[in-house]
DNA sequence: TCTAGTACACTTGTATACAAGGTGCAACTG
DNA sequence: CAGTTGCACCTTGTATACAAGTGTACTAGA
């Protein structure tokens, strides 16, 4: 049984905990779907993958727990949390209702230094779709997602959204299609152009119509799960 | 230096892991202002007070610390954290877009049973107020606002609004007074009426109303720490 | 062949020992 | 007396050992 733990880079720094560095890579890790759901994180493979002892690395996994991410069963075993499409739909309801009331925050504070920041990330996504670079992708799409929370004046909102985020970019790593990336730039444009029009209203409109795209992956799902029944 | 640690329960029962007991322990003594800002909470005297070892202590405290309610110091020391305005200012901002989403999803389905259940939740405070019981009207206070989230078939965002509510309530335990206890059931009621006469628009008012009442509470602390500075 | 029972390997939870670094005080030096 | 240096004690971070429970595989018996 091959484990995507032994894929993990195990190159440990000294600039920060043992613990902070393993949480790290083992989120990325699983918001990348490079560890599966389901999968067995026992500590004792992490620590030989990483070469530490067993401390900081239940550290780290307890804060996977706290993420949802992580699912820990006493004296069982831990492992990659399945995908739960109910968890799902409450953290997207915390991320759109988190953005939609920072963009209302925006808006009216809009600026032209504002606009060519964000279209500059804009730009930098559509390179990374021409290189292939999904990860960089995403990156650049949380950046997009968060400067409007550092624009709103309410930069700490972002570690809210951030963890509802991680969920959601899972969730959409397994069911989301390449065809879909060329979109998202497209909606991101849509709502800038608004906002650049003093649309507020509109650009709220373009924003929620970009995050609820999901919900065709929430349907997705449910045909799959029904499919996969019968 | 007497430590308000010293206060705290300390018998653990075996239903549950040692830590995750502490952990509640701790945060409640935390949001209700039982212990202080800036008070250290050594690992090793929380060790002593509990009768465990340092293990489920520091996996308490590093929880507390992700929720933002405990400043870990390497080779320094772990402390209460002290209040801080902005920080508090997010948490507001985080609770009162969800629960203003929250309500949106609510109205349109609202049904005499759920003001008859939420009404209910209402006369408890009253007699938690009648009794001085703060930590009863608290706690009521926190079903009150969970239940808009049962109501909006969205139970999972409660986690976030919770995580949110404790800076918010351990700030409104320093600052707030006793006044305030009878106006929050009014306005509490206040949404309900707008709710029962099927007005979504002003429950949602009366809600944004009463959550925006911390903001007193932020000028006070503002002109508190300038004239501090002076 | 099938079943019941047992031993073992593996898991997480907890306890304890050691390592590394920061603070403050005391003693020593100029 | 001022400044500095070193030691004692504290802190958190990490490593290791033990405890308790679970699932599985193998063995003995019918």
């Amino acid at each position: 049984m091959s484990s995507g733990l032994a894929e993990l880079d195990v190159f440990l720094n000294r600039r920060s905990s043992a613990s902070e560095q393993i949480y790290s890579v083992l989120r990325e890790a699983i918001v990348r779907a490079k560890l599966l759901p389901g999968e067995s994180i026992s500590e004792n493979a992490v620590c030989r993958q990483f070469n530490v002892s067993r401390t900081p690395v239940r550290a780290a996994i307890q804060r996977l727990a706290e993420d949802g991410l992580v699912s820990v069963f006493p004296q069982l075993g831990s492992f990659v949390s399945q995908i739960d499409i109910v968890s799902i739909q409450d953290s997207h309801f915390v991320r759109r209702s988190l953005e939609t009331c920072l963009l209302r925050e925006v808006a009216p504070r809009w600026t032209p230094a504002m606009s060519a920041e964000m279209r500059s990330l804009v730009a930098a996504q559509e390179r990374s779709i021409a290189e292939g670079d999904i990860d960089g992708f995403h990156d650049n799409d949380e950046n997009f997602h968060q400067l409007f929370a550092s624009f709103a004046q309410r930069p700490g909102v972002w570690t809210t959204i951030h963890a509802a985020k991680a969920k959601l970019t899972r969730f959409i790593r397994f069911s989301g299609n390449a065809a879909r990336f060329a979109v998202v730039l497209q909606e991101h444009l849509a709502i800038l152009d608004a906002l650049d029009a003093n649309d507020g209203p509109g650009a709220e409109a373009a924003l929620v119509a970009h995050l609820d795209k999901i919900f065709v992956l929430f349907d997705a799902h449910a045909s799959d799960t029904r499919h996969a029944a019968v």
